[in-house]
RNA sequence: GCUCCCUUAGCUCAGCGGAUAGAGCAGUUGCCUUCUAAGCAACCGGUCGUUGGUUCGAAUCCAACAGGGAGCGCCA
């Protein structure tokens, strides 16, 4: 068998669903059985493009036809002859130039949705083998504000933690806070003037809005040359470890940490605190050990190493520096003592981790490209382990320009949150009103404070990660169509349902899918542990959101058109139980991708 | 100047080498006496930036060009 198409096949058996994989394999011997090819030759299924053509397409037969010299439709038809798959579908197709389409039968699937209703994982297989991984993301900076631009990082990363953790993966999370530098300086010495007596902690100061602080800082520090002054000698007792200036440090740093927890919290998202300064002491050894691996240049001062493959304006090649020319280190020296730390064993203090991966905009592609490739020449990737910058788009204005912190037009990410929540309460209010139902505030708070959170993730991670992001406030809180609320809707009324009935678990009887609706229900079920392997192929949750807003589009179809309560009685309990199924997906997707559900809304 | 990304319906975007390119929003029109109408059904809407190439087959892969964005030695 061809390299290829064993590599094919090795995937579908780890992916694949389970009737694909079975349909592959009766394909593959009718293939041989029916062609007359020296080796075996790759003749993939795959799930069918339109629902008119069934649920899954071979197209094999046009590729064979200059091989054999036949035309298609006539190889398609001898393959088909030699298949036997009676048991899983009707009577293969032969359709267009040379398609062969496959329908499963209703029977089929009736027994892989009652298999399923009793799993967990809905028949997402663990992952093999499973891997410890870290998942750098959010990393916001101490004492600025959270914004719209950290949205992506942290909801995203937060998703594609959530999805390798399903998957058995050992994940930590960590944030890699920018916790260090020169800043901190500045915003010690501001510190002397405004709260002296809280730099030798006799009192305990709140500095309130930090971000107001920065600015004050910053713009002192731009017009007094006396504060420059002041603001060098702090860093370099920060740096020197003077105990009065860690406490200052500390202090900004527990300030700013108690504000980007109330947005974690908010958003349910779990980190590990690992800031820049957690690699203060591994840096000199970072440069070090690049010095003993002979890639260490000083060149105009600076110690850098130079990038094979990548040049700059003067086409000559381009160095990541170090150790800057006044013997300071910078983010490239972090990243790189970070990338050491996690790649090694944990006997050695490392994380043992087998892949790292970085959610972070796509400006900084350059960035890891270099420090990756550094860390390679270095010989601190060991065989088997995986460096990985999962980029994302820029979040960009109405302008087309890129959302920056000075513009000051800058939207908190605080500010966008309660907005988000408040819109939602305002439309669940005045249609509670219109309705006429009656509600706890209780209720309302919960209901606001949960579609809210999700409308806004949802928007985020819907949209294909790689292309730039034209922000919209009312888009992103928007509450009707292919939005959170929608599928959270799909979601409550099945359980309104289960209310009504008692129960969704309906009496042992067998599942007997008749009705189109019901069809393509199930159809549309069964396909979620594809599109879960598909979503962790390529890290794009927007793959996740997709099948999710088409799973909740079918059931809101289902609903519309057909009775589940007052469903004939040979038809209830299939419908019950295609709705459990319904609920029980939507519920493990949106958890996914970090969305809560509600019964009620 | 160099490198990377993007260009698909009026707007915002999906689209994994396969058949007649899809959603949502906006617009037009129907549907609540029935399990929640945050819904359903229907209509309208396309030179997939341009030109070549590879292929049985290209929105998808390759090249060039045009337009937009980002990055490019001591900030992160």
């Amino acid at each position: 068998m061809g390299g290829a198409a064993r590599w094919e096949l090795h995937l579908c058996w780890r992916t694949m669903l389970k009737l694909r994989n079975a349909l592959q394999h009766r394909l593959l011997e009718a293939v041989a059985q029916a062609l007359p090819l020296p080796a075996a030759v790759d003749f993939p299924l795959e799930p069918a493009t339109k629902p008119e053509f069934g649920d899954f397409q071979a197209n094999g037969a046009m590729g064979l036809a200059k091989v054999l010299g036949r035309p298609p439709r006539q190889i398609a038809q001898v393959v088909v002859d030699h298949l036997q798959v009676d048991d899983l579908c009707h009577p293969p197709q032969v359709a267009g130039p040379g398609f062969i389409n496959f329908t499963i039968r209703p029977e089929v699937l009736a027994a892989e949705v009652e298999e399923r209703l009793d799993q967990p994982r809905l028949g997402v297989p663990m992952a093999q083998p499973q891997q410890p991984v870290v998942v750098d993301f959010s990393s916001p900076n101490i004492a600025k504000e959270m914004h719209v631009g950290h949205l992506r990082s942290t909801i995203i990363g937060d998703c594609i933690a959530r999805l390798l953790s399903f998957r058995g993966h050992r994940v930590l999370r960590l944030n890699h806070l920018g916790d260090w530098g020169t800043q901190f300086g500045m915003l010690i010495a501001h510190l002397h003037h405004v709260a002296p007596r809280s730099l030798s902690g006799r009192e305990q100061v709140d500095l309130g809005d930090l971000v107001a602080f920065y600015r004050q800082a910053k713009t002192r520090f731009d017009e007094d040359e006396a504060f420059q002054e002041h603001s060098r000698r702090e860093v370099v007792k920060l740096q020197a470890g003077e105990p009065e200036s860690l406490g200052a440090w500390r202090l900004l740093c527990q300030q700013s940490r108690q504000a980007f927890q109330a947005i974690y919290d908010r958003l349910d998202v779990q980190l590990v605190e690992r800031g820049e300064s957690f690699y203060n002491e591994a840096l000199p050894q970072v440069v070090e050990e690049l010095e003993k691996a002979r890639l260490l240049v000083v060149d105009d001062g600076a110690r850098c190493v130079f990038l094979q493959g990548m040049t700059g304006k003067d086409g000559q090649p381009l160095p990541l520096i170090v150790q800057k020319r006044d013997g300071g280190y910078n983010y490239a020296t972090t990243d790189l003592a970070a990338i050491r730390q996690r790649l090694a064993s944990p006997d050695a203090g490392g994380e043992g981790a087998e892949r790292v991966i970085y959610v972070t905009d796509a400006g900084q592609s350059n960035h890891f490209a270099a420090v990756f490739q550094v860390a390679q020449r270095a010989g601190w990737v060991p065989t088997g382990c995986r460096l990985q910058h999962v980029p994302f788009g820029l979040v960009q204005g109405a302008d087309g320009k890129k959302l920056k912190t000075r513009s000051g037009a800058t939207i908190r990410l605080r500010d966008l949150l309660d907005e988000a929540v408040d819109r939602a309460r305002h439309d669940l209010v005045e249609r509670m009103a219109q309705e006429q139902r009656q509600g706890e505030e209780d209720f309302i708070a919960q209901v606001a404070e949960t579609v809210g959170i999700a409308a806004v993730k949802y928007a985020d991670l819907s949209q294909n990660r790689t292309t730039n992001y034209q922000f919209s406030f009312d888009r992103m809180l928007a509450l009707q169509g292919n939005t959170a609320p929608y599928l959270l809707y799909a979601y409550v009324r099945i359980q309104g349902i289960a209310r009504q009935g008692g129960s969704l678990v309906a009496a042992a009887s067998p599942i007997c899918l008749q009705a189109p609706q019901e069809l393509s229900l199930a159809r549309q079920l069964l396909s979620f542990d594809e599109v879960i392997l598909e979503m962790e192929q390529d890290l794009l949750p927007n793959r996740l959101c997709a099948y999710l807003f088409g799973l909740s589009q079918t059931f809101n179809r289902f609903y519309d058109q057909l009775p589940v309560l007052k469903a004939p009685d040979q038809s209830r309990p299939t419908r019950l139980a295609l709705c459990r199924l319904s609920a029980e997906t939507i519920r493990l997707g949106l958890g996914l991708l970090g969305i809560k559900t509600i019964d009620r809304m």
